[in-house]
DNA sequence: AGAATTCCCGACTAAATTAGTCAAGTATGA
DNA sequence: TCATACTTGACTAATTTAGTCGGGAATTCT
């Protein structure tokens, strides 16, 4: 059960780009400069995260990337759903009926980390992008 | 940011002995069959959960384990901790000062990520080996 | 125009972790 | 004494992660 990189690096980057980017185009070398990420594999991930429309980018000289919505109604748990980092705690198929077994009921544990599931999702729901910013979290 | 079958097979197997050892050693053979779990890879579980105390065995014909704390008294997280399985939010060293970079600041989406870990805790230790059996979860 | 800058995109790969297996041994009860 | 069941360490196959690499396309500065 350990954040990996994928979702780790695209908060940080959308935050940094949320704190430090007053509507201007910020370039995707100095975002990973600053917090100090490989550079060419934030690029895949602002590539997701432009075809979801969380950020708009500018080419060339003087480009980069800026929010495509408000940093308030941007919630950590939208960033990591778009990024793929999959917050699965149960292990049956979540839209058929069937157990993480064969057998059509669910298992003794289901509840527990369909439970914990939940509370994650409520958290990160709970955060917005400005929260993070403005260190409004517990 | 998903559940590793070490931490899950180790619940479900404690659930299960929980719920049908009244007392009486249940062989591992058998909470791997109704479980449907591999033995061998159980054998490593439980020795890790028998060093730590959650359960006691007996050896020889008939023999087993039993749980050696009373199902009320053992917290999720308990089991979670001791089979290794981390629950790491954060990446800097939790002991040391020290960001996740070299700088010895906290990062700004620390507080973000150790209020996630905090959360996850704080939900797994509310709930008991009981309450699962009993099916006392949300 | 040309050069520099920056995003765009897919393919590929090395390293780490996970999820186990396997084999040999020890203790106990029937 | 035989079958059952726990004990333990070593080993390995498969998967996933965490990236790299290379070539391209758009935009602006000189
Ligand atoms: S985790 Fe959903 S049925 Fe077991
Ligand atoms: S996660 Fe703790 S400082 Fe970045």
């Amino acid at each position: 059960m350990k954040l990996g990189t994928k979702g780790r690096y695209a908060v940080m980057a959308l935050v940094d780009l949320a704190y430090y980017g007053q509507g201007k185009p910020l370039a995707l070398t100095e975002i990973a400069q600053r917090q100090s990420l490989p550079i060419s594999y934030l690029e895949q991930l602002f590539l997701k995260l432009r075809q979801k429309g969380f950020v708009a980018s500018t080419r060339g000289h003087l480009g980069g990337y800026t929010l495509a919505r408000e940093a308030e109604a941007i919630r950590i748990s939208e960033i990591l759903e778009a990024i793929g980092e999959p917050l699965e705690t149960t292990r049956c198929d979540k839209s058929s009926s069937t157990g993480c077994l064969g057998t059509n009921a669910k298992c003794l544990t289901h509840a527990l980390w369909a439970g914990l599931g939940a509370q994650m999702h409520q958290y990160l729901h709970g955060i917005s992008l400005a929260d993070v910013c403005e260190r409004r979290v517990v």
